[in-house]
DNA sequence: AATGAATGAGCCTTCATTCAT
DNA sequence: GATGAATGAAGGCTCATTCAT
């Protein structure tokens, strides 16, 4: 009974299952007996081809973020010149879409989202890593849309916003009677709402301003 | 030497390890060991006073929400014929401030993450209950602010915002510099991003009522 | 099928048990299975009344060593104020008749060489503890033996001659005819032996001081 | 970009490799994976060349000890027809040198200690021929110590007496001071010690004669 | 009312071996 | 001649649960 693969093709075996299971479980209730019943190889290969469940974790999260990447680009695949607008738009809708490919990467969501409620500390370097490329993207347009007085904690406390409601859109997806639409319903919503929020915050800045220019000038 | 207890004390000494322990880890990985470790308690303890550990899981949902929802009630502590924007303000501090009491109820929040990423089903039913009275109070000050031609998918969208911020807010803590008035700091930011948003909502609702006012009145 | 017992039995029944296995395989290729086996209970009971397979392993030490001391002390029995020749006598005789105690306590002998070969690092310091007490015993009969001015080189080498002979003794057993009296026999062949290498020692230390004394002289 | 191997040197890498780590780690704790990592070829190659790693062992024993008895003579190098006490001398330090020869052959004198107290019963004939070659000399030697009225038992119990010490003596090193000198000084030290013993049976032998006689001549 | 003892099921991992190439 | 891939069996250990007391 004894079936010679390619080894390589074996290990996306066991790669793409565990990516499920981890994805559906989490870490810890993720059991190589699954993962490898799914894959159809024997329990010791994982064992055999990633060293342990913690090697494989740490694989999985590579091989998905690197599909991930490649199919949906963090930059919302908007050009780096196009206007602050256009750009958030770009990353939101990305960002919705990765979470809406259920088959495929909304797994990706799923771990990162179970790491961080209930952190393994496997993956805290490369999740760190992904966050900060993330996060740069989305920095730099809140920054176009705030002007150049936002101070630091405006743009996070923005940048917050904006993802928060990526994050959670689809989590609370039952409650409505979205569909198939589901993404771009989300995506104008989210932009509106948050362009919205933006602009009345650009305005206080400015009245900030104001009201420093107006004290020294006043003093 | 046995120190007699009540029965009833040390069920409340059971419950708020396990609230603890659940908090800190999860259903899943919280053992009976240490759940009774730290409740000084035998490790039969738990199914003899709760018949299993999901009965204590459940027990120990049940026991917290209340004491939560004494410390921090659901309306916000505002009244309800309060204007919409002092309604959302209070409800959207008092959904900040249980995330923020660490020491006691944040596990709570906890909880009802590691249920929402990955969820053991335990709670399903006590959970919904709670989401849709939470809902309620949102719903009623979000319908105040959008007006009273808003559609059901306004109104769920805008509190999806909402609550999505107030979920996520602290999950980013560490990219800030917020300490002590975290609190104050985002609730003001969050709800004044959130009534910006809302306010333009309801000029574009206004907009298409206009346009099938219009239409009606063309044809 | 579950029966209740002391707890205190049960170890004990454990404890007996595994002293076997690990006297008969070693540590590393005892297995839990077999010393559950053989103590009638279920495979988590090492777990549960010692920690871990090195736990009890520990603890079969401390176990056979205590029985062992109490019926073969290792002073031999002899009074301190004896003469040397029956103090070593006494020693020699206590540490084969240990050995010899197949059934009991040879089991001891068997892991103390397995460590001295193999060593886990498991009971380093409780070995090095009972070796520094037997030693001890040892080089107080064999300075009597050897008079004054042996150096602690002298002590040392006659030491190990005596011990050598006293561990080896047994494992050689099978090549002779030796049976019921075995312990007899070897005692009193290593006594002899020893007492007239050690007779010879002495003659040739008093030598080289005469020496000594004649070069000072001469000079 | 494969390097073509002879076949005859790379089972003999594998020997050097499994020679080392037999002696240090012994037969069940030996895994294949590191005697093929340490002579740099696959897993398989055990079995391939082998059959099995008690294949392996088998050959090991053999390939060391046909080393071993080229390096250091179990006759000790001295001719058959010296007279007992240089001929005990040369075997004992050939037995000596052969466990201080840590690098290459020390490990042949672990690997039969291992066997002595935590037998696989796969050297055993191996063994038992070595130690009848290794005996047959000592009690050609200790024979013309004791005279011609030695028993064979006084025989057995001597050659025991020399050979425990040349085993063990190293084994207590740790407790000395020796070091680069250690085989002359140990050496110099059993023969001086073996050889009192030895000349005082004699004497012994010769009473128990006399009585014989005495008896004899009486009756 | 409460507990210490005991257990069965299951988990991750290791390892000698086999097989197709 | 030699190897990478794959596996079945077994090992130590954890844990929720049960039971006699």
């Amino acid at each position: 009974m004894r079936i010679r693969k390619d080894g390589e093709e074996t290990r996306k075996r066991i790669l793409c299952a565990a990516f499920q299971v981890f994805g559906e479980r989490g870490y810890r209730d993720a059991t190589h007996a699954e993962i490898c019943h799914r894959a159809g190889v024997n329990t010791a290969a994982i064992n055999y081809h990633f060293g342990s469940k913690n090697g494989l974790y740490q694989a999985t999260w590579d091989y998905a973020t690197a599909r991930a990447d490649a199919l949906y680009p963090l930059d919302g695949g908007v050009r780096a010149d196009a206007p602050g607008e256009e750009r958030l738009a770009g990353l939101v809708r990305a960002m919705l879409q990765r979470r809406a490919d259920e088959e495929q990467l909304g797994h990706l969501h799923s771990i990162r989202m179970m790491e961080l409620v209930n952190p393994t500390g496997l993956l805290d370097d490369a999740i760190a890593a992904w966050h900060e490329t993330s996060r740069r993207h989305f920095l730099a347009a809140i920054r176009d849309l705030l002007g150049p007085d936002a101070t630091q904690t405006d743009l996070d406390l923005c940048e917050m916003s904006v993802v928060s409601q990526c994050i959670m859109a689809f989590k609370r997806k039952r409650a409505w009677a979205l569909k198939a639409d589901a993404v771009d319903v989300l995506a104008s919503h989210i932009v509106g709402f948050c362009l919205a929020g933006m602009a009345s915050l650009r305005a206080e800045i400015r009245q900030r301003g104001d009201g420093v220019v107006r004290k020294l000038a006043g003093a």
